[in-house]
RNA sequence: GCUCCCAUCGACUAGUGGUUAGGUCACCACUCUUUCAAGGUGGUAGCACGGGUUCGAAUCCCGUUGGGAGUACCA
C-alpha cells in the first residue's frame, strides 16, 4: 500500500506549483490505489497565516484533489498539524542524542552569523563548525548539562559525518552522490522548542508510514541531509521523487513577484478547474503526447513517476486559456449558465431568463474562452445595444441600404410570431437578397450592426431568433431612424 | 563562490542507437463563411556547442557553455 502526502507550509494561499505537486501526489495515489495524506507543515510561527490551511483545502477540493487523511478529516496517525505534535519532535530529537548522532549547541544568532561572516572573509564554505562554536563537543558534557538544568537557550543540531559519501536516489533523476564535509549540522530543534521543517518532516513521514515522497525540486539539495537523518534514527527511507519547477518567462522559479500564482487568483480570473488541472498535470508530465486534453480518469490510469520530466516548464498562460476554451465547450449548457448567472447580475442584467441565458450561451460557446466574457460579448442580448461600431457603419451603410433595410424589416415584420426561427428569418434574408441581386451580406451585415451594435458575433439568423421578433424589428426601426 | 539539478521548435512536450525528429499552444497562409471564433488543410520553426564510443547518435560517456535551485534557529 503506498502512502503520500502533500504537505504545504501555511504561509500564504495555495500556489500553482504547489497543487501541481498535490496534483501529481494524488494521481500517484490514486493509481497505486493508496492513500494521500493531508499534513501542515507549521513549524515557522513567524511565517504562519490566517486561513491558508482552509484555503489548502478548498482549492484543492475545487480542483478535485481529495485527501484520504488530514487535519479536517482525522486519521490514524494524527494530529495531521505539526504545530499539534511538538512532544513528538522533541523526543524524537532526544532519541538522536541518545544515538549520539545529534547535539546540543548554544549559539545565539548573532554568533552564528559572525562564524558564516569569518568563513566568507576567508572563503570557506559557510557551515556550522562543530570545534569551534559553543556546543556539547567544544564545552564538555559536563558543562553541557549544567547549561541544560539552568534552563539556557539551546538547539539541537544533526551529526554529520565529516568524511565518507551520502547516495541519494530519486525517481525522477535516479542516482546522487554527495559530500558528507559539505553537508552542514542543520538545526534540528530550534531554541524555541519548535522543529525545523527537516526534522519535522522526517519525523512525520516515518511515523505516518508515508512511502513515496513527492515533492519539489527546491528540496534535492536537503535530500542527502533527510537521507542522513534516517540513518541516524536507524529507519529505512521512503522513495523520493523531486518535481521539476514551474518557470515564469524569464526561466526563474514562479512566484508571487509574476503576479498571481495563487490557485485562488485563477478561481478569479474563471478557470475551469477541469482545465487548470489538465494544463499544470502537462507542465512536467506527458501520458502519450499523441493530445492534449485527458480526462482526471485518464491522467490517473496513466501516471507514472518515472515519466515526469526532469526540466522546469515555463507557464504558458496561451495554452491555459486555450485549454480553457476547449474544456468550456465541452461542458453542458446548463453547467454553463450556473456560472454565468452571477457574472450577468455583475455585469447589471438582472433577472435574466434562464431559457433565454441557454440559448445565449449556446450560441456564444464556441467564440469565448471563458464564460465571464459572455456579458460583454453579448451584452446586446440581454439589455439595449450601448453603441454602435462606426467604422462598421462606414464600411457596410452604402447608397441604398437604408432604402432596403426598411423594406427588410417590414418583409420580417410578416414573419408569424409562431414561424420567428433562423431557418424563416434566413429564407425572407435570402429571397430578397435574391431579389435585389445582391449578396446576402449586404443585408446581413447592416443587420447585424443595427442589431448588435457590433462587427462580431454569433450566426446572424440564430441572433435574431433568440433577440425575438419585437426586439429585433423595434431595433432595425430604431437604427433607421436615427442613422 | 560552493553544492546539486537540468538542456529537442518562441512555449509545453514525444523520442531511450537506425524516424523525412512527431504532437499541441502561439504565429502565418488557405479553406469554410454573413462577421468573429470553432473546425479542416498546409506552412515557418528545434536536438546549445565540442570531443569521444559505435557501422550508425537527439538518444551512451566526457568536457564546455547556458539556465535553474539550494546554500537560515524559512519551508
Amino acid at each position: 500500500m503506498t502512502r503520500a502526502r502533500f504537505a504545504p507550509s501555511p504561509t500564504g494561499m495555495l500556489h500553482i506549483g504547489a497543487l501541481r505537486t498535490a496534483l501529481y501526489n494524488f494521481l500517484f495515489v490514486r493509481h497505486t490505489g493508496g492513500k494521500l495524506i493531508l499534513r501542515i507543515e507549521d513549524t515557522d510561527r513567524t511565517r504562519f497565516v490566517e486561513g491558508a490551511e482552509k484555503d489548502f483545502i478548498q482549492m484543492c477540493r475545487w480542483a478535485g484533489i481529495e485527501f484520504d487523511e488530514g487535519p479536517d478529516i482525522g486519521g490514524d496517525v494524527g494530529p495531521y498539524r505539526q504545530s499539534e505534535r511538538t512532544e513528538i519532535y522533541r523526543k524524537h530529537a532526544e532519541m538522536l542524542i541518545e544515538r549520539e548522532t545529534a547535539y546540543y549547541a548554544f549559539d545565539t544568532s548573532e554568533e552564528l552569523d559572525a562564524m558564516r561572516e569569518r568563513q566568507q572573509k576567508a572563503g570557506i564554505v559557510p557551515k556550522y563548525d562543530r570545534s569551534s562554536m559553543r556546543n556539547q563537543f567544544t564545552l564538555g558534557d559536563e558543562e553541557t548539562r549544567r547549561l541544560l538544568d539552568g534552563g539556557v537557550e539551546h538547539t539541537i543540531r544533526l551529526f554529520v559525518p565529516l568524511t565518507g559519501e551520502t547516495r541519494t536516489h530519486d525517481l525522477v533523476r535516479s542516482e546522487s552522490l554527495f559530500a558528507n564535509r559539505l553537508i552542514d549540522d542543520q538545526i534540528l530543534l530550534k531554541s524555541d522548542g519548535f522543529p525545523t521543517y527537516h526534522l519535522a518532516n522526517i519525523v512525520d513521514d516515518h511515523l505516518m508510514g508515508i512511502t513515496h515522497v513527492i515533492r519539489g525540486e527546491e528540496w534535492l539539495p536537503s535530500l542527502p541531509k533527510h537521507i542522513i537523518m534516517y540513518q541516524a534514527f536507524g529507519w529505512e527511507p521512503p522513495e523520493f521523487a523531486h518535481l521539476p519547477l514551474i518557470l515564469n518567462k524569464e526561466r526563474k522559479k514562479f512566484s508571487k513577484r509574476d503576479g498571481d500564482v495563487s490557485v485562488e487568483d485563477f478561481v478569479v480570473k474563471g478557470y475551469l478547474p477541469e482545465a487548470l488541472v489538465n494544463f499544470i498535470a502537462l507542465l512536467g508530465w506527458n501520458p502519450t503526447a499523441d493530445r492534449e486534453i485527458y480526462s482526471f480518469h485518464e491522467m490517473i490510469e496513466s501516471f507514472r513517476l518515472e515519466k515526469v520530466n526532469k526540466a522546469g516548464a515555463i507557464f504558458d498562460n496561451d495554452k491555459l486559456d486555450w485549454m480553457n476554451g476547449m474544456y468550456l465547450r465541452q461542458l453542458s449548457v446548463e453547467r454553463l449558465v450556473e456560472d454565468l448567472q452571477p457574472l450577468l447580475e455583475k455585469a447589471g442584467f438582472e433577472n435574466v431568463d434562464p431559457g433565454h441565458a441557454s440559448a445565449v450561451v449556446e450560441l456564444v460557446k464556441e467564440r469565448i474562452n471563458f464564460v465571464h466574457e459572455v456579458p460583454k460579448f453579448a451584452e446586446y442580448m440581454f439589455g439595449p445595444v450601448k453603441s454602435f461600431d462606426e467604422e462598421y457603419h462606414t464600411k457596410q451603410w452604402k447608397e441604398g441600404t437604408s432604402d432596403q433595410m426598411w423594406e427588410l424589416n417590414s418583409r420580417l415584420e410578416g414573419i408569424d410570431e409562431g414561424n420567428w426561427n433562423s431557418k424563416e428569418i434566413e429564407g425572407v434574408i435570402r429571397g430578397y437578397a435574391q431579389e435585389l441581386e445582391i449578396s446576402a451580406g449586404k443585408l446581413i451585415h447592416p443587420l447585424r450592426l443595427s442589431l448588435t451594435g457590433k462587427r462580431v458575433g454569433a450566426g446572424m439568423f440564430e441572433t435574431m431568433e433568440v433577440l425575438g421578433k419585437e426586439k429585433t424589428i423595434g431595433r432595425i426601426q430604431d437604427y433607421l431612424e436615427k442613422h
